[in-house]
DNA sequence: TCTCCGATTAGAC
DNA sequence: CTAACGGTCTAATCGGAGA
């Protein structure tokens, strides 16, 4: 049995168009009509683009230098990423977003579901969300609306691609067949949770746009491609299968780890290297008010370069007691570190990863072993100072080493938003 | 045979 | 001049080990 809310059900989808381009050009109005792109960690891959830069046929995830000859050509503005300020604008965007409705979902760095259910002239109050984020903010977002979130998903995704919409799409608003005729002109590919792998194998089933799959055998896909995918068609059926997330679970992992501005052959720069990780980690550790009894450090040569000897050792330990100490944790690290550390190889990557992670109320304490209390008060003031001063400004340790395994970050923008020496001059 | 576990796969952004 | 290719996270699934 239906039931009959469920199908009034109106979810928005709000998305950041070129996000992390867009939170440039907020501070460098002057590159609004140039093709730009922001490029990952260590300048390798193009992860965020201008519609120019797309129009000139740079690709999503393309590696910087298969992209230079063609930037050089075009002039094609490449920056280093800037996360600092990404996050920031993000937190902007979304306090903005959550003025429109109580119940909020923030998917991911640049966007969120919005339930709207029950709200009058909707396409009227998405103008309105797009007018005042632009306005607060600076950047331009589409949204999409549908019964569930994978066609609110694709509502977004028909907002940006036809101009016409101008930036916002109900789907709602079709009939019957209006629905099935767009469907049937969307590649299955486009929908959320159906990536290329799976794309490809469809298309063997004949399932080639978003209407085949709606109406494709539900059995035979399931058992053929698994449950994820059955959700998926009973959400293009308007069955709301995916629910909003409104609080975000504690993560069960924690990772940290970088790869390198160059190769390191010295053990004590990747001291330092996974010493600064493990800061990382902790503190995200913390911030979700959660211990873990598990680490695992690792080291990685350069899988690029196969003529290179390789090592890609990896040891995890189960901690005596779960803990957040950065200080206590690291002493792990470091010892981990040492032990794996061979002579002879370049190292282009190192990370820790923290698991078996449990909230810090029922943590089982051992009453053997009492003292943590000091160590609680330094991790706090640590997280304090960090918080409001920018991450890295204390850290454990680092004797120098830092400048011989930091990233590769040439083309980066200053830090307008959290760091007052950056800001434009009057 | 059942269950648990780690590794692998696939996806998102 | 050359070499140069991200980082996190989750859920599902699979195959082997052990009960």
């Amino acid at each position: 049995m239906q039931n009959p809310k469920q199908k009034s059900r109106q979810l928005a989808l709000v998305d950041c168009n070129n996000f992390y381009v867009s939170c440039e050009r907020v501070f460098r109005p002057d590159l609004i009509n140039t093709p730009i792109v922001a490029l990952s960690n260590n300048d390798g891959c193009v992860i965020s683009r201008s519609n120019e830069a797309k129009a000139l046929g740079v690709k999503m995830g393309q590696p910087w230098f298969e992209v230079k000859a063609l930037a050089e050509e075009h002039g094609i503005l490449a920056l280093s990423s800037n996360y600092a300020l990404y996050a920031d604008m993000s937190n902007r965007v979304m306090s903005i977003l959550h003025e429109f409705t109580p119940h909020q979902e923030v998917y991911s760095i640049d966007e969120s579901f919005l339930e709207l259910t029950g709200i009058q002239n909707l396409k009227s109050i998405s103008y309105q969300i797009k007018q005042k984020v632009m306005k607060c903010t600076g950047i331009p977002v589409c949204v999409g609306i549908g019964p569930t979130k994978t066609l609110a998903k694709l509502a977004n995704h028909i907002a940006k691609k036809h101009p016409r919409s101008k930036g916002v799409f109900n789907f709602n608003d079709l009939n019957e067949s209006q629905k099935d005729s767009l469907l049937g002109k969307i590649s299955v590919g486009e929908v959320w949770g159906i990536g290329r792998r799976l794309s490809q194998r469809l298309a063997s089933y004949n399932v080639v746009t978003v209407q085949d799959l709606k109406l494709a055998h539900t059995a035979t896909l399931r058992a053929q491609f698994g449950v994820v995918i059955e959700k998926t068609q009973r959400e293009l059926c308007e069955h709301s299968c995916i629910e909003l997330t409104e609080v975000e679970p504690a993560k069960k992992q924690i990772v940290s780890s970088r790869s390198f501005g160059q190769m390191v052959t010295d053990l004590n720069a990747l001291k330092d290297a996974v010493s600064l990780f493990t800061a990382n980690a902790c503190q995200k550790l913390r911030a979700q008010n959660s211990h873990a009894s598990m680490i695992q450090v690792f080291l990685c040569t350069n899988r690029f370069r196969p003529e290179l000897p390789q090592y890609n050792p990896c040891i995890s330990v189960p901690l005596p007691q779960p803990s957040n100490d950065t200080v206590h944790i690291n002493r792990w690290a470091d010892y981990l570190v040492g032990k794996m550390f061979k002579e002879g190889y370049q190292y282009k990557k190192a990370g820790i990863m923290l698991s078996e992670i449990s909230a810090s109320t029922h943590r089982q304490m051992d009453m053997w072993e009492p003292q943590e209390q000091a160590d609680t008060n330094l991790m706090r003031t640590l997280d304090a100072i960090n918080t409001r001063y920018g991450r890295g400004t204390v850290t454990v340790s680092t004797q120098g080493a830092y400048k011989s395994w930091q990233m590769k970050q040439e083309r980066k923008s200053p830090n307008y938003t959290t760091d007052w020496s950056s800001a434009p001059e009057a």
